[in-house]
Formats: C-alpha cells, structure tokens, sequence
DNA sequence: CGTCAGGTCATCCATAAGGAGTACGCCGGG
DNA sequence: CCCGGCGTACTCCTTATGGATGACCTGACG
C-alpha cells in the first residue's frame, strides 16, 4: 500500500518539484497540494494523508502553527508531518519539533533521500537532517548533565520530613503548611527545623533552591 | 581524500563484516580494528583516523566510556565516534550522546546507509537512527514544553531590582545580597519588597519558587 | 517488656524579614 | 527648569522564622 501524501508550500515551482519527484516513486502517492498553512489544515483534515510536506514559510498561517492544529485535529488516522525549509534556523527547528512533527529537512536533500526520508516517518519514525541532529543533541547533551539528584542528607530525611520539604519548596508559609498537613504550627516547626539541620541549610529559602536544583522540585509541574 | 575508520567491535565476524562492507566504498578506508575499549583508545590515539565504529558492549571498557577518554585525548585531529549497537536502549544512547558520540546507528543497517551515515558523520554532522532520532525528539519536546517565562509583571522590574531577585533566588539573605551589592542591607530591603510587591508575592520564598518557575533562575546553572 | 525512632505539640527567645513612611541625589524628558 | 523614576538609605513596628529544650504517644524490634 502506498504512502498518501500532501504537499504544503506557498511556491507553485516548489510544490511541482516535490511533485514530479515523489509520483516517480511507485509507492509513494500525492494526493494532495495546499497553499498556506489554513489550506494545510483543512486539505489534510479532507483528504487524511499519512504524511503532509510542511514548508514553513507559508501565508496565512506558518507551518508550524500549522502542523499544531492540523495534529490537534487529527482523529484515529495517524498524520506525521516532515517539515521542509531552505535554511535550518534554530527557532524553527525546535517549534516545529515541539509541535509534534515528525522530522526536519531542508529543501536541498536529494530526491532519493527525501522519498527514504518520508518513507521512515509514514512508519511512525522519525528523521532530522544532519545539521539539525548534530544541533539537537549537543542541545540535548547540555541540557541534561545528568543530575541524579545528589541526595546529600537527603535520604536521612523521614517521610514526614520530606513531605514537609515538598511543602517548603512550594512556597508555603508554616501556617499554610500547619493547615496542609493538619498538624500544628509547631509541628510543622520542629519538621523545618530538622530537616534544615540534615541537609545543612540556614533557613527555607536555601531549602527552596535546593528542592530545585535536587529536582525534589521541578519547574514546569507544580 | 578518503575516509579514514577504526573499527572497534570484541566480535570478530563483526569486525571482518564491517571491514567487507566498507572495503568495498573507495571513498572510505578502514584503517585499523580495536576488540575493546581500551584497545580502541589506544589505537585511536597512534592511528588517528576520522571516524571510530564503536560498539557498546565491549569487554575491559564499554564503548561509551572509551568514547569519552578518546575524545578527552583528541588533540587537533577532529575524531568523531559513531556508536554501533544491536539493540536500542534507552540509557546507552543518551550516555553515548552526552559522552560525544557523532551518532547512532543500529547493527541492522544497510551497507549504503552505514557508509552515508559514516560520511555525514565525517564531515562532522550527526545522525541517528530512526527509532532513535524520534525518542529524542519526543524527549527534548517533554523536556522543554516552551516556558516563555511568563513575565506576570517580571518586565515591571527595575533593572537594579532583577539584579536583587537573581540573588534572592540565589538563596542569599538580605545581609549577603548587600554585601555582594555593595549596599546597605536597608537598599536591599527596599529593592525585595518593591519587587514582591510588583510580582504580587508574599515573601522571598516565593520569590525563589517564582524564580525557577519562570526561567529567572535554572536548575544546574547556578 | 523495655527501648528507640518518628511524629506530635508547647514554650521561650533572638532575629531576619516584611510593611509603611520619609528623604536625598542623579538623570532624562517635557 | 522642574518633575518623575530610580537607586540609595534610615526609622519604627509587626510578624514569620529558626534555635533550644522538654514532653507525650505509638509502633517496631529485640
């Protein structure tokens, strides 16, 4: 069975390229052109295509904001978008990732490369152009040093201990905490207390940043 | 100008299948064979060749730890390490990458795409396998969902007043943040508390919490 | 059954922190 | 030339926080 595909870009020259390269591929079928990004989305919501060629420069709407809604959109018939661009800026490259798609190359690869290239993302796969791969992970490397969370007197702290911690690195005040945990102020007290004596910290708000840089806490999940 | 390679595998039939499939490219030249870790350091180090075929499971030194001594040693000659596997797991890739791998591929490739894959990575690009690439992908879109640091009034702060909050984040009393400021702790206080009062926080706590929650302050950077 | 750790609560006390108000000098714009 | 924003600084006052101790209860363990 054959891969259905949709060509998203505002150049009529490009869309005609894609064309003719692509329908020489037996099984390879493009079943549809869409002009900007609004057209994208309504095509594809048609036409359920297994994979949309997404240019991002478009009208109307970016193909980025595009694939968004275009994959928001998506019902059981799973689309992988395969984004294209003449130059690879960053910004790009990483929105059009977080917006769910599938792959990233430029519009130079070669004909047989492209046609591999959205053969593996029809599988569910992914793919990205060297560039992108080589600037992706030394984003990725650099981003994630490895923080095994150094549990320096962490692990001397008792649940209660440690739930009062989470509390803490909330944000909250004793009395909030008091309320939180159903136990009294003094309570709560005698918890900070000693769970700043374990990890060596002078008050709560080095607790804060510790629960941060331990991920005791995290950003983003409150 | 050929491709120089090292190939580091304790399997021998490995070895000789690699040496068969690359032999026969004449743009690449396969310039020596390691059967552990520490043999691919060494010989890395008097052959100096472009690019290493590491294998990850390797006896004496596993291929992600001789990737990072080999790349620690690498005096001007550029070495890139593509990392060879049978299966794909998780935690090898990423300790491959952040130990400086160029790339990722799985045993199962087919000889044209090894040695492509071999090139891109000697022009000193990236690469990794499909199934990987997406894992990444899917990883770094979960790690980064977009924190455009909602500024609820952060803009509002005076340039002398972020100053003081990056300190507050900081864990720092009022005491230290005038010290480190050269100014009166009396300065500070003023500074904190119109910058509570402009975020609309109660007290330094939560200015911490804030802090991390919008970016202002970054876990492992600090 | 005695002991000990962990959780709970209290009191006393010192201090850092936060709120409110005032003031002075500098600088850039009207 | 005067005003407003900003950085600096001080005083007075209130409260949250943290340190030091002591005590009671419960469950686990030898």
């Amino acid at each position: 069975m054959s891969v259905r595909l949709l060509i998203a870009d505002d150049q009529a020259l490009v869309r005609a390229g894609f064309r003719m390269i692509l329908d020489a591929e037996d099984d390879l079928e493009v079943v549809g052109e869409a002009t900007d990004g609004l057209d994208a989305v309504e095509q594809a919501k048609r036409l359920k295509p297994d994979v949309v060629l997404m240019d991002i420069r478009m009208p109307e709407l970016d193909g980025i904001e595009a694939t968004r809604r275009l994959l928001a959109a998506a019902g059981e018939h799973p689309v992988r978008v395969l984004m294209l661009t003449t130059f690879d800026l960053n910004e790009y490259v990483y929105e059009a990732l977080r917006a769910g798609a599938s792959g990233f190359l430029l519009k130079d690869v070669p004909p047989e490369q492209l046609a591999a290239g959205i053969r593996v993302v029809a599988q569910g796969e992914a793919l990205l152009a060297p560039s992108i791969t080589r600037r992706l992970i030394s984003e990725f490397a650099a981003a994630a040093p490895v923080r095994p969370t150094p549990p320096k007197g962490l692990n001397e702290l008792t649940a209660r201990e440690l739930e009062v911690f989470r509390c803490v690195a909330r944000g909250l005040s004793n009395a909030e905490i008091a309320a939180e945990l159903i136990v009294s102020e003094t309570t709560v007290k005698t918890h900070v207390a000693r769970l700043l004596m374990k990890l060596g910290l002078r008050d709560r708000v080095q607790a804060v940043v510790l629960a941060y840089e331990s991920g005791i806490a995290v950003p983003g999940k409150g």
